[in-house]
RNA sequence: UCCUCCUUAGCUCAGUUGGUUAGAGCAUCUGACUGUUAAUCAGAGGGUCCUAAGUUCGAGUCUUAGAGGAGGAGCCA
């Protein structure tokens, strides 16, 4: 007899079969129903035991989140909730799990209680679903990219360079924090550290992505990536994964095609793939509405929302186009704003990226064509010589999702840029080096996987869509 | 980092104007029942009211400070 998942004995087509599964109890009712899961699918198999046959010890021992191996018939379900069961023949306790002090009990936890139990949260509903949607994505990541010619890069994670220019870096060091050698000066001397200088876990992947894209075409990474902002909120974590790909001979607008196709792409996956976790989420979140305000309740349900993503064209949008709308909007002029926009130049914020995408177009917007002064050093510099060849996909609830930019190819452009912003050149000597041979114009985007996780499955905090969270004051696990 | 709110049983929460012995549902334990779907019924146990200081005859309730958490803002992905 071959020991079966769940997920197999539930599509099981022939019954009055042996069978054999190992799980976790997630109920046991009357006495008689172990509700049984292994994490192969949402779905519980329902194994009856034969109570009045079984000693009294073992059924004693069947708690919520007891490991169990059960042997058995696979039978039709007499009962509704279910086509077919197990009729237990033999029940073995693999792990016992004392009900008494065991934290997920068979009802409703809040999001925040079972965080602090992160590692038991996977054996809810709610965890397993997300979790599973998390993998299915990732390998949907990876199977768009490489069945249209990209080749993964593992860009490093602990990096010599502190001019990546995309936030506050985590310092990696195995000197003496209490006695570090100092310079003359009285400077922490990084000469003696590991590396023979100061080294940061890395903050993006793209300056190193971009060099392999100048000799391979097409590349993409998907790493995790550190930043060491302050940022307390329900979209920001100290450690995320990003989905980085660098394209050669690529202008802005394939950009924002690459970016529009990947996206979809992915989302399709997922729906073709994960029906029965998506539609588990949408549940959940038609039960988590209910109890919202009319104004928080979200319009579409959960797969409408996928499907209109994949269904439509995003809206593309230059920057002086929605600087136009924004200043035209009823908010602006009634001064609902927050930050009211009154001329050219202004950075825009979460309001008016959220009035953009969940009032004015309602659907995902990509905006381009930024002021060169409210954007990185790296973007290319377009003819008016005002704005950047950047652009960001919004989502509706998300805010910005994808950030990308055509890169500046022109040596001398660059080297300007970098002058009026301070960063040496000789930090990144490599990079100017791929604008010295044989240089071209590129583009790449970067992608917080965590918020793509967030859209999909729902969730509204982004502490709950990635294992172990790492934010500001929190690194348990 | 800023603003607002929260912290009472294992969990989710009530707790009136400051007033005797702090409650409920779920969970747990005991018993009954046994084709249930977060089973049902009866009973029982379970509290440093986040911490510290203060006001008061008296503080879960008021004041101050601290810790932790949530929502929003900024930074961004």
């Amino acid at each position: 007899m071959m020991l079966s998942t769940v997920s197999e004995l539930l599509s099981q087509e022939t019954t009055l079969i042996d069978v054999e599964v190992k799980g976790w109890v997630r109920t046991f009712r009357a006495n008689r129903f172990i509700a049984l899961n292994d994490g192969s699918t949402i779905n519980n198999i329902q194994c009856v035991v034969d109570f009045e046959n079984t000693d009294e010890a073992i059924l004693k021992r069947i708690n919520t989140g007891a490991a169990v191996h059960i042997k058995g018939l696979l039978v039709e379900s007499q009962g509704k909730g279910q086509n077919v069961e197990v009729q237990a023949t033999s029940i073995e306790i693999l792990g016992d799990s004392d009900a008494d002090t065991y934290p997920i009990q068979p009802k409703k936890h809040s999001l925040e209680f079972l965080r602090e139990n992160a590692h038991l949260r996977t054996r809810t509903n709610t965890f397993s679903a997300v979790m599973r949607l998390r993998s299915s994505l990732s390998f949907a990541v990876h199977k768009y990219f490489t069945e249209n010619g990209f080749y993964n890069m593992h860009t490093p994670i602990i990096t010599g360079s502190d001019a990546e220019g995309a936030g506050e870096m985590f310092r990696l060091s195995t000197l003496d924090a209490k006695n570090p050698p100092l310079t003359e000066d009285g400077n922490v001397d990084y000469s003696k550290d590991f590396f023979g200088k100061e080294t940061n876990l890395t903050v993006s992947g793209q300056l190193e992505a971009e060099t392999y894209a100048m000799s391979l075409g097409k590349v993409y990474t998907f790493g995790p990536t550190f930043r060491a902002e302050n940022s307390n909120t329900s979209r920001h974590l100290s450690e995320f994964w990003m989905i980085e790909p660098e394209v050669a001979f690529m202008d802005l607008d394939g950009n924002m095609d690459l970016a529009e196709d990947f996206m979809k792409s992915v989302l399709n996956y997922v729906l073709e793939n994960n029906k029965e976790d998506l539609t588990f989420l949408e549940q959940r979140q038609i039960q988590e509405d209910k109890s919202k305000p009319q104004v928080e309740r979200n319009e579409m349900t959960l797969t409408d929302k996928l499907k209109f993503v994949v269904d439509n064209n995003f809206k593309r949008v230059s920057y002086t186009e929605a600087i136009d709308i924004l200043r035209n909007s009823k908010p602006n002029k009634k001064k609902k704003f927050q930050y009211l926009i009154n001329e050219w130049g202004a950075d825009l914020q979460s309001e008016h990226e959220r009035f953009l995408v969940e009032k004015h177009f309602k659907c995902p917007v990509i905006l381009f064509d930024y002021p060169a002064n409210i954007k990185a050093f790296y973007m290319r510099l377009n003819e008016d010589e005002k704005t950047v060849r950047a652009m960001d996909i919004l989502f509706p609830g998300i805010g910005e999702i994808v950030g990308g930019s055509q890169r500046e190819e022109r040596l001398e452009v660059l080297k300007e840029k970098m002058a009026a912003l301070d960063i040496p050149e000789e930090e990144l000597w490599w990079y100017l080096d791929l604008r010295k041979y044989g240089t071209a114009v590129h583009s790449g985007f970067g992608l917080g996987f965590e918020r793509l996780v967030m859209f999909v499955t729902g969730m509204g905090n982004i502490r709950d869509v990635i294992p172990y969270p790492r934010s500001p004051q929190n690194a348990e696990f």
